[in-house]
DNA sequence: TTCATTGCAAAAGTTTTGCACGTGC
DNA sequence: GCACGTGCAAAACTTTTGCAATGAA
């Protein structure tokens, strides 16, 4: 995906096409690593050393909020984001801190019969193959 | 479950009984609303003036690493805490914020075969039927 | 031109750390 | 008595806010 590709799809989300949106998008799209905040702005430093970290918070929260990326909290304390919005899940290696997405499937809940369901998560944690 | 039985639970895990210890893990037992640090820090506050936030987070924090609670991470900033660690999934309303428990069969998980699983949890966010 | 976005600095809030004191075992 | 746990204060860190300047539409 070219950046003119990336321009157009926040058109019709109603974002204006920032060159920081479009390079932490870029980026996000380009390194399946779900990164947060803080790796995020470090790597968009080193191209362009006036990015704020204000902005990376902004543009995260923004591409978030319009569906373009989903926030994921498997991670004690940050956020990680994700440019992969189809249902997934994400496994965490306790030992090397790696995010892996594998497929499930959306299962059955009883117990919250009529409630709307926006979104779901579904998160593993353990050692991965690697590390055993 | 009485302040004994808690404390012999304690020892079976290798926790010194302290009052502190006993008293958040009674309060969580009690009630099922998933309370995070600082909910806990408050209830705490109102017995025994003397109770220390760092305490909060210490017994939080030896109490989860022994398996006595699960730790909740669907708040977007917060860890909220759950005594019931039987598998369940969490659903947190988006308008109130509560978080209601559902059951849901643990799925099949496809491309992280081999991988040692520890943990899964199941997040679900949306309205719930008092919010709609 | 206009208004949302950026970038800096400061503020607010949360969690961790260091250490003396207290207490369960 | 000893080692671990507590409680206070300070430090470290993360995220938010205010605001002037910039730039996309």
């Amino acid at each position: 995906m070219n950046t003119r590709d990336i321009a157009g799809l926040f058109k019709e989300k109603g974002l204006k096409a920032t060159p920081q949106r479009i390079a932490v998008y870029s980026f996000l799209l380009q390194n399946h690593i779900h990164p947060d905040v803080d790796t995020v702005y470090r790597s968009m430093k080193k191209d362009n050393p006036s990015f704020s970290k204000t902005t990376v918070y902004n543009c995260l929260q923004a591409l978030a909020d319009c569906g373009l990326l989903i926030p994921v909290r498997i991670d004690s304390d940050k956020i990680r984001y994700d440019a992969d919005t189809d249902f997934h899940g994400h496994f965490r290696c306790e030992k090397c801190g790696r995010i892996f997405d594998f497929k499930c499937s959306e299962e059955k809940a009883t117990g919250i019969d009529g409630f709307k369901i926006n979104h779901k998560d579904v998160y593993y944690s353990g050692i991965c193959n690697c590390c055993k």
